[in-house]
RNA sequence: GGGCGGUUAGCUCAGUAGGAUAGAGCGUUGGUCUCCGGAACCAAAGGUCCUGGGUUCGAGCCCCAGAUCGCCCGCCA
């Protein structure tokens, strides 16, 4: 619809300036927006506005000469307007909202899939927690929104890979190691000494159990030089599945586990600084090897090899990118929690010194979560090992509501998770409202199968009977789904859906209070079972979205 | 000290490329139940869009200065 009137509006203005109406340097971008007040149209343009200050004329007149060259020959409008300093209010002719409608119908479980993306490749990246103990709150906020942004651009045509990149390389492996062997040891009945740096949680000391167990007391009376590569892969390893298995039931899939390891083989990552240092983005000082961030807009150089001839997180994590972009991905994004914001700059960097794109990177940054009881902060200390875990808050709210809370606010907005709101079934707990709407419209549907009427096709349904102005509003809001799956994928940006599922259903429910679905007179039924069907269908694409389910029953 | 992000109704937050009378949910108050599911609906009250300048036909949005809150500023990851 929106685009139709775009359209029509390009040729008129064309046509102005061919005809020498008024001038123009370059046409302007349309903007056509949805109007709030229905006394100003469907939609409204500022095109004239925009116009008026490069041609230097009043606003008015060049509204008056676009409309004028207006050719409408698909009999879209109704009423054309010009308003205030210059706006052009289009009003649709009524008819022209009920076709749309078919679409749903005939696309089904494909409508809202849109083809923009068709031919790219994408990469995202997210959660990438060090397999050093379990998934918390924070990490699931990342978790929620990375793969969410992968439905979406999904959704829009995206060839999308999901991501996890361990960190399986570096002190806190060796630091989990040594907690773990020290474990081991307390158990045995010896004498050792914790230190406070070292992992506390509960966790480790079962993970000592089990290797004791297992493999008894062969570890004892090594050195541990001899014996903390064991103890060191042995937990990643088994730390690592317990994480895929949170995952798996918040319904977080990934398909590929990167390890960090992978870019030192063949010496990837020194090759890499070769490179760089010959063409003098990295030089030497005493033993020390830096990046010349700086030459790319970052605040100070960065260390890549340190004095003692270790690389930084972030030399491996320049050959990380360039071996994204190696593998051909034409959009790379990373999810980051926000206190990483800092490192931005000097890895944009060192893509810019390989001769990358900086902007084919994408960094999603998302606020850390405070987790609340009650309206009551919980403490959560993770060098104490006190922390609600992944686990718990799925256990004890539910994947629905955890997801679907992560996503009612826009991601770098700092976001307060109430585990009691969350898990509470009532009316200040918006999941429900949204999949009561659902459930609702399958109810309606048993119903009506019980009498005996089938959904009608695109084709039998009169939907010239639906002419209630709820009707329309509700037409309207449910056509609009693929404009909001476009927003949401262009600018990243989960929450929009969440926001017009919320819209979508109390439209939904208003119409549904005040009118009957399956009343006396069987065409009007019929035509209204085609439309609340096809809410039906948008809600549950759009659920889909989101990782929440949408129950035929509640 | 420098940088990044925020400041919108009592609370939690939206506000789509700078558009017309700034929105939603919760909470509050008052209504709707002979009827397809009341986890619902309707209505009302509620605003110095942090402050002060500027840009222009027009600013919650852009620019400058300030206030305030959070985060970052490691050869940790």
């Amino acid at each position: 619809m929106k685009e139709k009137i775009v359209k029509l509006l390009e040729e008129s203005t064309a046509r102005c300036v061919t005809e020498g109406l008024f001038e123009v340097k370059n046409l302007p971008f349309i903007e056509l927006e949805a109007t709030r007040d229905a006394a100003h149209g469907d939609y409204a343009t500022n095109v004239a506005m925009v116009i008026a200050s490069q041609a230097k004329k009043n606003p008015r007149v060049i509204a008056q000469a676009i409309v004028g060259k207006l050719i409408d020959d698909g009999l879209l409008l109704n009423k054309v307007e010009i308003a205030g300093p210059g706006f052009i209010n289009f009003f649709i002719r009524e008819d022209n909202w009920r076709s749309p409608l078919k679409e749903i119908d005939r696309l089904k479980d494909r409508y809202g899939a849109l083809d923009f993306g068709a031919g790219k490749k994408v990469q995202v990246e997210f959660v990438s927690a060090n397999p050093t103990g379990p998934l918390h709150i924070g990490h699931a906020r990342g978790a929620v929104t990375g793969d969410v942004i992968a439905n979406i651009l999904k959704a829009s045509g995206h060839d999308v890979s999901k991501e996890y990149y361990i960190n399986d390389v570096g002190n806190q492996m060796r630091t989990l190691g040594r907690s773990v062997y020290l474990r081991y040891l307390e158990i045995q009945g010896k004498a050792i000494e914790f230190p406070p740096d070292h992992y506390q949680g509960d966790y480790i000391s079962e993970l000592a159990r089990e290797i004791l167990s297992k493999d008894g007391d062969r570890y004892c009376g090594k050195s541990e030089d001899e014996v903390l590569p064991f103890f060191t892969a042995w937990g990643a390893g088994s730390i690592l599945e317990g994480i895929k298995d949170d995952l798996g039931s918040f319904g977080v899939f990934f398909d590929c586990y990167f390890s960090e390891g992978e870019l030192y083989k063949d010496d990837g990552v020194m090759k890499l600084l070769d490179r760089l240092r010959q063409q003098g983005s990295v030089y030497r000082e005493g033993d020390t090897l830096w990046f010349r961030s700086t030459a790319f807009g970052d605040e100070k150089d960065r260390v890549v090899i340190r004095d003692t001839g270790t690389p930084t997180y972030f030399a491996a994590d320049i050959a990380y990118h360039k071996n994204k972009f190696d593998r051909g991905f034409d959009i790379v994004i990373d999810v980051w929690g926000a206190d990483h914001h800092g490192y931005v700059p000097r890895l944009k960097a060192s893509i810019e010194a390989l001769g990358g794109n900086k902007d084919a990177l994408k960094i999603v940054l998302v606020q850390l979560v405070s987790l609340l009881r009650d309206g009551k902060p919980v403490a959560m200390s993770t060098r104490a090992g006190e922390y609600v875990t992944l686990r718990q808050v799925i256990d004890e709210v539910g994947r629905d509501a955890a997801r679907y809370n992560f996503l009612m606010r826009r991601s770098d907005s700092q976001l307060d998770f109430d585990l009691e709101l969350a898990k509470r079934q009532s009316n200040e707990n918006p999941v429900y409202y949204v999949q009561y709407a659902h459930a609702r419209i399958a109810s309606i549907t048993r119903m009506a199968a019980e009498r005996g009427m089938e959904i009608p096709g695109g084709d039998e349904a009169e939907l010239a009977l639906l002419t209630l102005p709820e009707e329309i509003q509700l037409i309207k809001s449910v056509i609009r789904y693929p404009e909001i799956v476009e927003g949401a994928a262009k600018a990243l940006e989960p929450h929009r859906v969440t926001f017009y599922l919320n819209e979508l259903a109390g439209i939904f429910h208003s119409y549904y209070n005040k009118n009957r679905v399956i009343a006396d007179d069987p065409a009007l039924s019929r035509a209204r079972l085609f439309l609340v069907n096809s809410v039906g269908h948008v809600l549950r694409n759009a659920l889909g979205i989101l990782g929440v389910s949408a129950p035929e029953k509640m």
